[in-house]
DNA sequence: CTGTCAAGACGTACAGTGTACGGAACCTGA
DNA sequence: TCAGGTTCCGTACACTGTACGTCTTGACAG
């Protein structure tokens, strides 16, 4: 508030919270989401942990906020000029693109429900944008939850290297897995990162496809 | 291993990975992954925490053991006869059934990385099936994964609700909801439980239809 | 200049977590 | 009877989220 903090004062910057997730987020993609604690949080902060609960009410809160963060980069959509193919492999790129960007926090954002407005904001955003290429209400709830599906699975693909949770198994050695998974072997090459953002559009745009050449009127 | 039990032992049965993973079951099912620790699960068992570890390594050890088990309900791939797209469908109808037997446990299965022979195992016989309908390596790899995108996005959003996790922000109000999310409260209808199976199917097939339509030599 | 007061930061504490380590109880084979 | 190995358990440590009460500090009223 005060433009020119007052000389008494520490020396440390007062605890904000832009502040506190500008260091939250840091905090996640350095040490993923099992390794973000409040108290690693205040220690980055120089601050102890019992402060950050002034700002709110708990840990999931403080997660909401950062959702929100991330989500406030999709919006607004892109522009209705594009049309709504263009439009809608944007936004799906647009989503791909933040998932990367936060790979750390992105394990959170797909697996919670969405309830703040802004959330809601995208999503109905989203919503109207699908619903200008669908012949029915139904046919365009139907297709946001099909292209969410996809975009669920494959951020969560893309991103599941800094997952970082419980420990993980001894894995399989690579000549065992040269010898007895031959299929998965050789479909290695086409997993690698490189790879991905082609498979991405390319499974998009056949939903896509093969949506709009389906008949609309067989539910089954 | 000895069928009768000597009979001077303790009336509690005896711990095995067998009694520890069922029980593990239950405990997940009944509290979510979230509210799944091995202190309850050894309460579960009428034992104590240090002996569960007797068995396995870690909670991550025994949470892979868990996804063994669950896996295991898709081996063996339905049978050739059927077909490739049969088998496809019916597989990942499989899937999609095995997720929702088992909702608690499934974030976690489609979270983390796949590591055991028998997870290899499945997915090396899945990449043969989808290899079978396809023109090169590379469509096939690209393929799977595709599938697997929307596979794992789907199992998510059905089973989301019991993730148990970090605490929910408060909700927006119903009649907030309505005001200003019109897009949103229309499709809500069409994101109902009864209604997942048909936009699940609808889905799928968009996906494999779009997939054969387009041309296989184009990469981009 | 001084007293009041609220907001912000902190200290302490509690219940719960995974799990390392060492010891106890038991079953089995000699 | 005894040795040895398999199970199981008691204790302890580092760490988590967070409830509750206290202290500091800066702004403002008189």
């Amino acid at each position: 508030m005060s433009e020119f903090p007052s000389d008494g004062v520490s020396d440390r910057a007062p605890l904000s919270p832009e502040r506190i997730e500008l260091a939250a987020l840091a905090l996640i993609e350095r040490e993923g989401l099992g390794g973000f604690s409040i108290r690693k949080l205040a220690a980055a902060l120089g601050c102890k942990a019992m402060s950050i609960y002034h700002y709110y009410p708990s840990k999931g809160h403080l997660l909401d906020a950062l959702v929100d963060q991330a989500l406030a980069d999709l919006l607004p959509l892109p522009p209705a000029e594009l049309g709504w193919r263009t439009r809608l492999r944007q936004a799906a790129l647009d989503w791909r693109r933040m998932a990367l960007r936060r790979p750390g926090l992105f394990l959170f954002l797909a697996t919670h429900r969405m309830n703040t407005p802004l959330a809601l904001r995208w999503l109905d955003d989203l919503l109207a944008l699908v619903r200008g290429g669908c012949a029915s209400e139904e046919e365009a709830a139907r297709l946001f939850r099909a292209i969410g599906y996809f975009l669920a699975g494959a951020g969560l693909d893309e991103t599941a290297g800094y997952a970082r949770g419980p420990s993980t198994v001894t894995p399989v050695p690579p000549e065992a897995l040269a010898r007895d998974y031959p299929n998965v072997t050789a479909a290695a090459r086409w997993f690698a990162p490189d790879e991905r953002e082609a498979t991405f559009l390319r499974g998009l745009d056949a939903l896509l496809d093969g949506w709009a050449a389906q008949r609309p009127d067989a539910t089954q």
